[in-house]
RNA sequence: GGCCAGGUAGCUCAGUUGGUAGAGCAGAGGACUGAAAAUCCUUGUGUCGGCGGUUCAAUUCCGUCCCUGGCCA
């Protein structure tokens, strides 16, 4: 696990090249075909020497999940152990790491008629006014979501209009988690969070040069996108789309996209503080990737004694 | 060199009919159960360009100097 720019890739080539492991990605941006370059997607190269799960699994104007990951993920580990392997798990998406691990509630899946339709409402009344609705019938989740938290008060509305139980009821059920393996948590922290700025900002820089602008503006002409679908809200494409919609120029741009990077960095830090059991090693570090197989090494030969 | 407009939070700027100032952005911290690279919450003391003067009191008025931009020479 690690933020953004942290250097997760090169890190897990390393470590695939030397151990007996196949990697699965854990990034739900990555798993959009034909964005390469804004989401930082492994190069044709490091995916010759250490092939990549869970990469370029939908179209842009397709949705994945948490849930969908957690199948996928558990499906892929189940494989790779019978084939005698180890899977490491990569990428900054830590809510699918927590979702992986801890399992999820039973809970409808997302409903885009319904969603259109609380979105309607939104737009209407504002969403203050579709939380004051959601408190008449889960008061519960209502009272620990914010008036203006438009996800999580339309999902929450969402599961209730789905299955006529307040999502608190259904959350308050013991969930059986299924996750047969003993995981290696590992983490790639900057020591130094103005270094990972400056990195942030020259990679973004480079996104530009290598044709992010292109890349868009080619999905663009092959799918009906628009840009509020999952895929353009990731950090870059939808600065990309402002600019090729003229809104904002290559200045803007970049300042932007550097900007929404770093507060992207941000709360992938604040996730890995909350969790558990994490051994962090400084991504800044030149033998980051020795140091983390070695400890990979150590870990796996206590297992085997124990 | 002359004239004009500016110099206020890291950036862009608002404001104080004289009682030491506030927005947006950025930054920092936090939340997070099928959109999560999302969504949301909290967080603003800075010689108000320098130096003098007037005043009980100046960032606000006056003088002067410095800097920036524009126009004229």
């Amino acid at each position: 696990m690690g933020p953004t720019a942290s250097g997760k890739t090169e890190v897990a080539v390393r470590l695939a090249r030397e151990l007996p492991c196949e990697i699965i990605s854990v990034d739900s941006a990555q798993v959009y075909r034909g964005m390469n370059i804004g989401t930082a997607k492994p190069a044709p190269e490091q995916l010759r020497q250490a092939p990549h799960h869970l990469l370029d699994v939908i179209e842009p104007h397709e949705t994945y999940s948490a849930a969908r990951f957690r199948d996928d993920a558990l499906a892929l580990m189940r494989e790779i152990t019978e084939r005698e392997r180890i899977p490491l798990l990569v990428g900054g998406t830590m809510l699918y790491f927590k979702a992986l691990v801890e399992g999820l509630n039973e809970l409808p899946e997302a409903d885009p008629v319904i969603r259109q339709a609380i979105d309607i409402m939104a737009e209407e009344e504002g969403w203050p006014a579709v939380h004051a609705r959601l408190a008449r019938v889960d008061p519960e989740t209502a009272a620990r979501l914010d008036p203006n938290d438009s996800q999580r008060i339309q999902r929450a509305l969402e599961v209730y209009y789905l299955t006529e139980r307040p999502m608190s009821e259904l959350l308050k059920k013991p969930k059986y988690v299924y996750f047969p393996y003993t995981p290696i948590k590992i983490a790639l922290v900057p020591g130094d969070r103005e270094a990972l700025h400056a990195r942030i900002a020259r990679r973004f820089e480079a996104m530009v040069d290598a044709g992010l602008v292109d890349e868009l503006r080619r999905l663009r002409e092959s799918y009906g996108l628009d840009r509020d679908m999952p895929s353009m809200r990731c950090v870059g494409y939808r600065q990309a789309w402002d600019y090729l919609e003229g809104r904002i120029g290559r200045r803007e741009l970049i300042e932007q996209g550097v900007a929404a990077t770093r507060q992207l960095a941000k709360r992938q830090l604040t996730w890995l503080r909350s969790m558990e059991g994490v051994t962090e090693f400084d991504c800044l570090a030149e033998n980051v990737a020795e140091l983390v197989l070695e400890y990979i090494r150590r870990e796996i030969e206590a297992m085997l004694v124990s």
